[in-house]
DNA sequence: CATGAATGAGAATTCATTCAT
DNA sequence: GATGAATGAATTCTCATTCAT
């Protein structure tokens, strides 16, 4: 069991697993699936921290006993999770593939990502994206983190010869993940709606299309 | 018709009127314009009605004369200023140009937006985008509009030729606006550093490298 | 009528007795007033915020329009009300009285005050005096100036020859001042006790003793 | 007997004993010395429970199992101490010496306390003396028979024809204990300071000139 | 004895909004 | 219209104290 996603597999397996340090990771991994859930509900400034706690099933004093404050609540559910994330994305750059499957694994990643986890998603969006002001230039260079990797694609691929070398990078990610982000807030805002069952695919063909047009552009070709 | 400014001037003509329905309008603004520098600053919660008061010169129960309550003042400043911002995308786009052009002033402008008035952006993109939980649907029927625009021009190229037709307009406009969301997120939080002096062209240039990506793709062409 | 300014002078002169300027005026002295009474029963960490609002019969969140937080209200209940204090007793320093009139004088309102105002004078010395600690510089030095004074009363009698010049005026200070202090702390605990009604003769000889026993010594003396 | 470590040796004689009374008598003492520098530091109300644990290098729960609240660490602090102290008074009182001689044996020792002591000293004069009002009149009468104990110098002085019978004990001590109150005050808030190494001598000195004036008076004796 | 997680009452402070002048 | 004093609900955060292990 690895603490620090004690949360899906919490009292589970055996009996009386390892009550203490589970108990403990257990209590703050709560509190933060719970802060999640409020944030997307009513947002970071909407909800209250006894909201988080009601939500946790845990005493009020106790969210303080885990963090700081309201503010490393979310700054810690940004962290945490974003790591993850990156981890992912970072190993599909490292992978063997082509730009072209890096590209439509990490476009297939985000808005899965949306399917899975959609209050994470939207606390993301919604929340952390747009409240860099009030946080350190950690976050800022956490979020940079990921350019970097889209960038790098971007780059090898130029080197390969698979990608225009006359594209600047940086402009190369602006389009790539903004449409991607545009995508993902359209269907967080729930401009986008998907019937009911049809998501997975749904989803896997947004990402075929966000990579066509990132790669061969919206104009027709002459024969 | 220059937007931003389109409300101001209504019935401002005449020198000195009575005083009256010129200093209502004129407070007003004031209001409005002290609002967008203190939510550019603070963001809207940590924004306080006295905050604005005092940036805008007047006692600060005057600001119930003219808005119901802080929300208000958000969404005035959202509709007067984006209602013009929106008239000349529309205008843009009614016009004879190409869409390739079309899509050029769409960027430039969003682009030079920034520049222009940098704490407008900053309200727009950090508080009202993020702010839609809250409000009704009117705004986001609001910000569906600029895509309305964005995907006629695209369903108009299609139609005539220039685009090709096995792209969703949705997507397309995902990628188009996204990107430039994206450049101007970036120039919002501080990531896209301009040296002094160099805007201008900085916008001109980014202007016409998003929407050639748009159009033309990353990928490299076989001869 | 000029507004900004609209509430000292209002409707006034006379009758209705300057409603605005004195309400203000008013306000905060009740808040001071209150939180006297308040602080004397309870002490500082004892009282709270909500305890002088009701005493001062207004609305809780009025406290915060005239000081910024509690410890702002003990700050200015020291501060207005020792600066008056000081007043007095400079007014006898500078007075053309003997040395021993002057003491006299001195302690006498000391333990007068006591009389006149015996919460104010709990407040001065469980919870002023002994919380220097919170305090800036600026109380330490304001308590500075009773002890100037008194030791200008002692190093004037030394050059008039009324007062041995042997005598350091600190420790000259300390006898004198800290009889009177402790005195006063000794009434504030209801260590001492009187009989209702001889207040005055008590104190009054209080007093004469006090500087009696500064003066002269407890030591018999030779014939 | 040395008052102030009554305590802590009894049941220690013995190398590594059941390491339980032992344990149990050094954890309680360990948890007022760290009191008292954290009183010290912080004041009374200041300090948290869990600073003194944490100064004291145990557990915070284990504090209840030695003191039933916070209020009762405060009042065992002063117990303990201060009964030590006055037994070595009521040792100097009890003995042969002159009554100019206790005096100045009193002083020296409430001076010195300061030096050798001065976090216990400062608890005593900032926290408890002032907390009079919460706590049972049990130690208000604590503090009063050092009182008693001054008192019964002077009137046996008084008897002795050493010292003046028309001067009331009471006023005596309030001079005598005011003064050194105040002297060691000024000390505990950093008014009166002094040339490192230069502590011992000063405060003999000190002490010498509070009994001369308090014998003598500051009054200049006609030839 | 020891630990420190858990509890929750309590208090300070903020600030949108109202309202008398 | 204009002012800013007045209101008080709402919320965060603290910390003494308890308790299961």
């Amino acid at each position: 069991m690895t603490p620090g996603r004690a949360v899906s597999t919490a009292t589970t397996d055996r009996s009386e697993p390892r009550e203490n340090g589970a108990e403990r990771v257990d209590k703050r991994a709560r509190i933060l699936e719970a802060a999640i859930h409020v944030f997307a509900r009513h947002g970071y400034h909407g909800a209250r921290v006894s909201d988080i706690a009601r939500e946790a099933g845990i005493a009020y004093g106790l969210v303080y006993h885990y963090f700081r404050n309201k503010e490393e609540i979310l700054a810690s559910v940004f962290e945490e999770r974003w790591s993850g994330f990156l981890g992912v994305v970072e190993t599909i750059v490292a992978g063997p593939s082509t730009s072209h499957e890096k590209l439509e694994a990490i476009a297939a990643i985000i808005l899965n990502a949306f399917r899975v986890r959609p209050d994470w998603v939207k606390v993301l969006v919604l929340e952390i994206q747009r409240s860099s002001r009030f946080s350190d230039p950690e976050r800022i260079r956490a979020v940079g983190r990921l350019f970097e990797q889209v960038a790098r694609i971007v780059r090898a691929g130029q080197e390969a010869g698979e990608l225009r070398r006359d594209v600047d990078p940086q402009v190369a990610c602006f389009v790539f993940l903004g449409a991607l982000d545009l995508a993902i807030t359209s269907l967080v805002l729930g401009l986008t709606k998907i019937d009911g069952g049809q998501e997975i695919e749904y989803h896997a063909r947004a990402a075929r299309n966000v990579v066509d047009v990132f790669l061969r552009g919206v104009e027709a070709r002459q024969a």
